[in-house]
DNA sequence: AGGCGATATGTAATGAATCCCATATCGAAC
DNA sequence: GTTCGATATGGGATTCATTACATATCGCCT
């Protein structure tokens, strides 16, 4: 063994959540969650990759394959106008995101009340 | 969009759960929690490797960076001996275990019941 | 004493995920 | 009808996790 960083059980849990098709893809995590709601805010991928400091490249394959995989869009996308385009939620996906939000809250729950079971046991 | 391949919603809820130290490197995970099984279960650090069909030098420093996280031993290591050596679960790797799995339950309750009002609210 | 097989550990090769660059296309506004 | 900036997409470069390989050490057993 290594020096003993430290003998405390400074140690806590982690979780992710997502939605994955039957293929076992991924289709919704916390990643895309964000895009989702940055490009909500934002009114563009683009503007919502900058944010995110993620590549453009990425984002939109990511939406790309989320579309792909669920067989619908998650948004209306404009090429060309003023700003030179944009991209706007549909309605299901914010839906979507509605219902991962309460998901996600319900898990907060249930992973605090497990938590303090858990360092009850691990001592 | 691509071709709808499914008008369904074929979809379902997947999560990880894992324990992480407070630099936010994960310590056990499934991968680990697998991996200590198959030690308890065939003795040996080697064998369960093999089991897993992983590389034993993943394994080893899999469990090694988890010692160290952790600060205490998971197995007791032995070189040499009829066999060539072996390794065993330590008390405290045997305790976390049995948390682990209590705590998995417990998730794994919650997201049914999370799940159901997740679709109900997609549709 | 010597052999065997697992622990122990460094390093090179591989492969997947992501980023970076490059280029095409669109359409409102001017 | 020219310009502008975002969508759209391919392909090469890079990063990062894992595997593969190689080698040393240990200690019971014969």
């Amino acid at each position: 063994m290594k020096p003993p960083r430290s003998s405390r059980n400074d140690v806590f849990l982690k979780y992710k959540l997502w939605l994955s098709a039957l293929s076992g893809e991924g289709i919704i995590g916390e990643g895309q969650y964000k895009l989702l709601r940055a490009i909500e805010e934002h009114g563009s991928l683009k503007a919502a990759s900058d944010i995110l400091e993620t590549s453009y490249r990425k984002a939109w394959g990511d939406i790309k394959k989320a579309e792909e995989l669920l067989g619908y869009d998650l948004t209306e996308k404009h090429r060309g106008g003023k700003d030179g385009g944009k991209s706007i939620l549909s309605e299901k996906a914010k839906t979507l995101l509605e219902a991962y939000d309460a998901l996600h809250k319900k898990m907060d729950d249930a992973i605090e009340d497990a938590y303090s079971d858990f360092k009850e046991t691990i001592k």
